[in-house]
DNA sequence: GATTTATTGACTATTCTTGACCAACAGGGT
DNA sequence: ACCCTGTTGGTCAAGAATAGTCAATAAATC
């Protein structure tokens, strides 16, 4: 509940909720300074790095840009909103522990009717799809059924990013 | 905040807007003296040589041209990509046969910032690659080189296949 | 006890700014 | 034609300010 990670985590979420709140124009960023985050929080500045990492990760909804040198920042995008355990178990189930091509296609085209993926969304998921199914056959060669679980690993990551389903 | 490098970059773009309203027959190219701008903005003038270096790249879609002595300039053009073939050869160029997670983030947050992908679907592809990487390295042992390899290879299709959307 | 997650710090990489020195072009004088 | 000189942009390297990586260690969880 108190570790480092969980506070400097919360104080991130609590930058988002001031953006909204200050009705900025771009309400789902936020801008930090490495070196004063750590120093707030009386850390080493690479742990502002394991919380981005482990937290703010693009399966979690965000993206995170950064410059070094002078003037540096590290920014933080929300595409999403965080999802519920609830929602994730939910899509957990959905997909299974392994999906085929032909099921995980469905899934899609099932979404995109229902709106909630738009044809180019869609046809990126179906890409990468794709694209893992050819490694596992030609570079590896994995089984079948390791294929599967693959697939499904990936597809659920996506959509849980997206916050769908 | 407010790096001289950026405020010379978005006066740059503003002589871009107003190219853009004045109708100009060339609406994507600006003429600069370096010397006045270098004034403008009291620095040394291979300050401009360095925002156009890090700033007007090919990759961010454009060129630079220049020249020296008595009446001298420099020009900056931007590239258009009307048909989707000469977007999918610039993808390809920019990609090339490997590349890192760090070019790849880069490379979508200009193209998302030219608006050329939506912030989900930079989300989605973002995901993929890390999805891949983590394979290669935890499940797979592959060499670095092989993982951007499959990293070129997997940004290129998710890329050209949305010019087919 | 084993495995995962968190913390730390030494080392590395990138970005920006500045300035000294180099290179190219134009125009006039010879 | 040729050179001289002024005017303009280019290159490179040093220094300061940031952020990133990686692996050892500690703590928490299973």
């Amino acid at each position: 509940m108190n570790s480092l990670t969980e506070v400097i985590e919360s104080y991130i979420n609590q930058l988002f909720q001031q953006e909204e709140q200050d009705g900025a124009s771009e309400p789902d960023r936020v801008s930090l300074r490495r070196k004063d985050v750590a120093e707030r929080f009386g850390c080493v500045p690479s742990q502002i790095n394991y919380v981005l990492r482990s937290r703010f990760t693009p399966e979690r909804g965000y993206i995170v840009e950064s410059q070094r040198g002078g003037n540096g920042y590290i920014r933080i995008l929300k595409i999403s909103y965080d999802m519920p355990e609830d929602r994730a178990r939910h899509i957990d189930h959905i997909v299974g522990d392994s999906i085929s091509e032909a099921d995980a296609h469905r899934l899609l085209t099932s979404l995109q009717s229902r709106g909630m993926v738009s044809a180019r969304e869609r046809l990126l998921i179906e890409i990468a799809l794709r694209h893992i199914a050819e490694e596992c056959v030609t570079t590896f060669d994995v089984s079948p059924y390791k294929k599967g679980v693959m697939q499904a690993e990936l597809i659920k990551r996506m959509l849980c990013g997206l916050d769908l389903v």
